[in-house]
DNA sequence: GATCAATATTCCTTGATGGGAATGTAGTTT
DNA sequence: AAACTACATTCCCATCAAGGAATATTGATC
């Protein structure tokens, strides 16, 4: 992957905000889109756009699709790179912490039943 | 500056070219030209994306405009991590190492009558 | 002041991108 | 199998960005 491809995933707001989060390991999608708050649509279409440029993977969980940034091992130097300094900067940032915390917050909210999660959720890390 | 404006500026493989080189020093247009062996109007144009975005500053030396990172007192920590993170990647890639090199070569080509450069060639610091 | 060199700007066309509404699809539950 | 959940895709629109040809601008030289 070359280095101006991984900088065009990187120019916007939006998708800096889902690797950011990602940085934190594998997510649903319904968890990205209750931490960022934004339309369905607009969390899968750029989803999709990282995806097919190689910066994310997605294997499917029941009902639920888990996203993750491709394993460590995998990733090019240019990559490893830039997403270590994309979560050096991201920390200093407000809305990048907000993301942050409002994930934290979700907790079980995102499980199709609730309590269920354990037995019926989907198995995205958080 | 915005993280993400900073990436938009590095989205583009030209204006990738012109950051490596200018991370050498001040460069004027006419050396950034030859160096990246690209048209006159596509050069200029990109370097007035950058100005207008604050990643470079220009200043006249009588006909020559020389372009330069923003001092590094001035940078922002974000742009500091990313200019740093861009050159190590740079350095990888075969694009980036020619283009330094014919910057190399460029010596006194571009100064108006060859020569001259000393005494009235732009002062740009290669 | 006419000319020249270096650079910027305008005008135009083309393609990519982002966003939303609506609809489609795949797996799950009952 | 019908209904539901999670997600993807299509269609449409608006905006932006990139590239080039031509032209304008600014400062230097003659």
């Amino acid at each position: 992957m070359k280095l101006v491809q991984i900088y065009q995933c990187l120019c916007d707001e939006t998708r800096l905000r889902l690797l950011n989060l990602l940085l934190r390991g594998p997510l649903c999608v319904c968890h990205l889109q209750s931490a960022l708050d934004e339309p369905q649509v607009k969390i899968s279409k750029h989803l999709g756009y990282l995806k097919a440029r190689g910066l994310v993977t997605a294997r499917r969980s029941g009902n639920w699709m888990i996203y993750a940034l491709p394993s460590e091992r995998v990733r090019s130097p240019e990559l490893r790179a830039n997403l270590a300094c994309l979560q050096d900067c991201a920390a200093e940032s407000a809305v990048f912490r907000r993301d942050l915390a409002r994930l934290d917050k979700l907790d079980l909210a995102c499980a199709p039943v609730g309590a269920a999660r354990a037995s019926k959720g989907c198995d995205c890390d958080w």
